[in-house]
DNA sequence: GATAATTATTCAAGTTTCTGAATAAATCGG
DNA sequence: CCGATTTATTCAGAAACTTGAATAATTATC
């Protein structure tokens, strides 16, 4: 199954990368090399570049996060378009959306791996999303406004 | 992406042969080849054997029937577990289940291709499959039958 | 802007998958 | 049971995928 004696095949390795990444704080390919190597699987840099292409994870400040993946369901891509602002108040997350996109902003936010958010409630605009503490909701503030900012490519240009 | 010259690649050829099964009634595998040659794709008995087991296809009668497939989902499989007895009365079929089970039948029943049902409605141990017309229901009735009596083995051997 | 760090791509194996032809096995009809 | 039909499997060649090393391109840092 494997096309070479890394010891396991492609979906594996790319399920451990994406509970290593929401585990573990990466922030370049060769922590990731690193990390997998921790867990037994030993991968040349070129190979995590392309499974992180191909997982659609992206690089957010110095953290790849792993991004909601299902077909039919929006993508963490539609979030600089939905959202207004992000405002951390204590633990809580504020967000203010475009009107009638909060549901979906909350269902992204809900799926992304690595978030530490502890649940999220959408009105028609306004998404919270709590944290379990206020360091974290800082933390999930600055990200989420890092994704708005700039960085809407993937990490990996998947073909 | 594909491996010879007919043309398309598997998944597409898996896709139309679902297709083609549950429009036209083809009976053999050879049937299977002609109409795939007939959509332009050529293909030998032996693929078309192994797509068969591939895609769980089942063979009920004179005629094979796509079955549903999501996974987390009941197949064509449990049908001879939980249905009791179908009677068709008009173009309603009425089947009775065991306790709890009509659900599962008529989510399965909804969901397999070929099979002219309207609308399904279930209770607890009874389902309502109406068909469009009194012939309809009557071949609906004598698939399911059909289904629950023998064989339940899939037209493959998938692997 | 130069340099360093990071990431993407090219290239060339090695491996796996896919497929048809041939053939074996199973099933059907009598 | 026997022959015929239908289906499954074996085998081998070809195409496609996967991967690491090397390298190019990009991005960050100063």
């Amino acid at each position: 199954m494997d096309a070479t004696r890394s010891g396991v095949d492609k979906g594996t390795r790319q399920d451990l990368i994406l509970r290593l990444i929401s585990e573990k704080e990466l922030g370049t390919q060769q922590d990731v090399v690193a990390a997998l190597a921790e867990e037994g699987v030993e991968v040349a840099q070129a190979t995590v570049s392309r499974d992180l292409a191909e997982l659609g994870v992206l690089k957010v400040g110095n953290r790849y996060l792993a991004l909601p993946h299902e077909p039919g369901s929006a993508g963490i891509e539609v979030l600089p378009s939905f959202i207004l602002d992000v405002v951390p108040a204590q633990n809580t997350v504020v967000i203010h959306t475009r009107d009638g996109t909060a549901g979906a902003v909350a269902s992204v936010l809900d799926r992304v791996r690595g978030l530490r958010i502890v649940g999220t409630l959408a009105g028609q605009d306004t998404v919270f999303a709590v944290a379990p503490d206020n360091a974290a909701a800082a933390e999930v503030s600055a990200m989420i406004s890092d994704v708005c900012r700039a960085r809407t490519r993937p990490a990996g240009n998947a073909d």
